[in-house]
DNA sequence: CGTTTTTCCGTAAACGTTTACGAGAACACA
DNA sequence: TGTGTTCTCGTAAACGTTTACGGAAAAACG
């Protein structure tokens, strides 16, 4: 059905030695001949079948993106990452790339797909989002030495792997800085139970304001739940039940601000009127929610495109020769104030 | 680095005919030697390299699903596929299937994205959304006998290809009999102005259910604009200017509500009050906006593992050896009555 | 014991590329 | 004319699989 380079050859009487060096563009062809190959291979509609290639040169032309949904959490955490995954194709495309989602059920921390991925050689880098402090994915990549970057960083703050990652601990400290400004001196704050390092940073820079403020941290407004909704619900009364309840709450994300919400609403509090809220991580639905929730927005579609070139830089068959590369970079987060604080 | 057949081959002392029939689970092979081999494999950690068994089988072992995003709607159309991708990617990966999520930039309509797809054969099969009622991406799969299955039908009702839709239709005239029963004559439709073919299907159930009603279908009710947020905004005032105006809307799309509700809140009109306000297809915007967005909900995350099924059979090295292929299927859209009607 | 069948395995080709190597022809230069 | 250089191209191997084919050994059967 498809033509190959064979079907080209013969069509033009030459050795498919010469097609093959004709199309990729090397030198040592006649400029005639180059002509002769080109046009006919627009005519037979020839494209070269990536199998073969790949299997010869070794490298797929393709990159994973390890999608890993949190429990319960199948409608909220993923919209987040479209705008990036629309840079990163971008980006991608240019250099002939092609993205391979790896998307596995919630709640599924997938060890078991990335190694599928890496063993089978499906692609010939992986990127990884949601990073926890200890990642035995990064280890493991590392370890077996296959290209990887991070939207997102470990603990370890290792540079041996390029990484992209948002200010959290400058956003947690703003917000504090923003609220205290406004009057607040009780402020909670409310992150993931998880081991997701953006909840520690996070929660760094609101204590490290806090203590500039000469406010003392108060455990009391410290809380952890499900990065969901049903986490925010469920953690917000907690800090509601301090003896000195707090006047504004930091939740570092949307769902858990959702839900928290939902949590104040039933004591008859209304965000923006009896209580300051503030999330760290703007979405769609911070923007559409009533009373429209004061945000740290991401410039997510500038960073999916970055995460790409730093990736390509990091594949051997593909990195320029290029100078120093870099490998770690942390991108602001741009306050969005609206109504709920 | 990564060991081949050969690999195990030369460790076991035999061929690699045998190390191959034996990881395939083919008969002809002793059960003592596949033993030797199975584990083997386990401590040499082999998995197979994809690109050559591509190659040798003509097969990808991977579709490609085209994500399309439309002009302006970076953030509200794509969420919407979330959990149908989630059902999707895990029916495709019960078949060893990975699943490439090619996505261009928006507005781009990619029918050269997807010529490349099907030239260079990266993937078994292709699923397209986003269906449009003449549209030239089915017309180019059938003519060039490439397997793909579509999210949504185009006008023709060709049974050659699988196909799954919702039943925009039904959920059209279920909006409108809810709305006649509730006391609405002057009911309004918006849809987007592309030539969506699920736009055509819910303005033909609104006219067919208004007509049983006795009443009759005012064109100055009916407008049509771009499928996000601005077009919701921009088309909206047009309906209200209408001599009688409506009492209520139905929105074809939650962006275009949402830049509805925006419009009707400029003219100081309160959806749930004032304005009876109904979605055909929910997303988490509408239930977190405020007033709550009465909406048609579809079962996405069931209708992906679906579409992977109806795929997979219409793929010859997949297909099992079952009966006729169900090629057609209109899921149905459920109500969630919430608080703008 | 001879014949047939079954079981098991090795051999080698094939999938579609890319590329190292070498060779013939043309050309330049003395 | 002889030697060296440059252009251009063909040959063939290689990437890692799968699989058709055939053959040797073992088993079954008379």
């Amino acid at each position: 059905m498809a033509s190959s380079i064979h079907d080209l050859a013969r069509h033009l009487n030459i050795s498919i030695g010469t097609v093959s060096r004709a199309l990729n563009g090397r030198a040592d062809v006649n400029a005639d001949t180059r002509k002769r190959v080109l046009e006919a291979a627009r005519t037979l509609n020839y494209s070269p079948n990536q199998s073969g290639r790949s299997l010869r040169q070794g490298a797929t032309h393709s990159i994973a993106f390890m999608l890993q949904p949190h429990p319960g959490d199948q409608q909220y955490g993923e919209p987040f990452f479209i705008p990036f995954l629309i840079g990163l194709q971008a980006r991608l495309a240019e250099s002939g790339l092609d993205l391979i989602v790896v998307m596995g059920a919630p709640g599924d921390y997938q060890q078991e797909r990335l190694r599928r991925v890496v063993e089978t050689r499906r692609a010939d880098a992986v990127l990884l989002a949601w990073t926890r402090r200890e990642d035995e994915r990064i280890n493991y990549l590392t370890q077996v030495g296959f290209p990887f970057a991070t939207l997102g960083r470990s603990r370890s703050g290792d540079k041996s792997y390029p990484s992209l990652d948002l200010d959290f601990e400058k956003a947690g400290a703003d917000a504090v800085d923003r609220l205290v400004a406004r009057g607040h001196r009780r402020i909670a704050a409310i992150r993931p139970s998880l081991d997701l390092n953006f909840g520690y940073l996070f929660l760094a820079g609101y204590r490290k304001a806090l203590r500039r403020h000469g406010i003392e941290v108060d455990p009391e407004l410290i809380a952890s739940g499900f990065i969901n909704e049903a986490g925010g619900y469920e953690v917000t009364p907690q800090v509601m039940r301090s003896k000195d309840p707090p006047t504004a709450i930091i939740f570092n994300n949307d769902a858990m601000a959702l839900g928290g919400c939902k949590a104040l609403a039933e004591m008859g509090i209304r965000p923006g009127h009896d209580m300051a809220v503030t999330v760290i991580v703007d979405t769609p639905l911070c923007r559409y929610f009533s009373p429209a929730l004061t945000a740290f927005r991401p410039a997510l579609e500038p960073m999916g495109q970055r995460l790409a070139e730093m990736l390509l830089a990091s594949i051997p068959a593909f990195a320029g020769p290029e100078g120093p590369r870099i490998m770690r970079e942390v991108w602001p987060l741009e306050l969005v104030a609206r109504d709920s604080d």
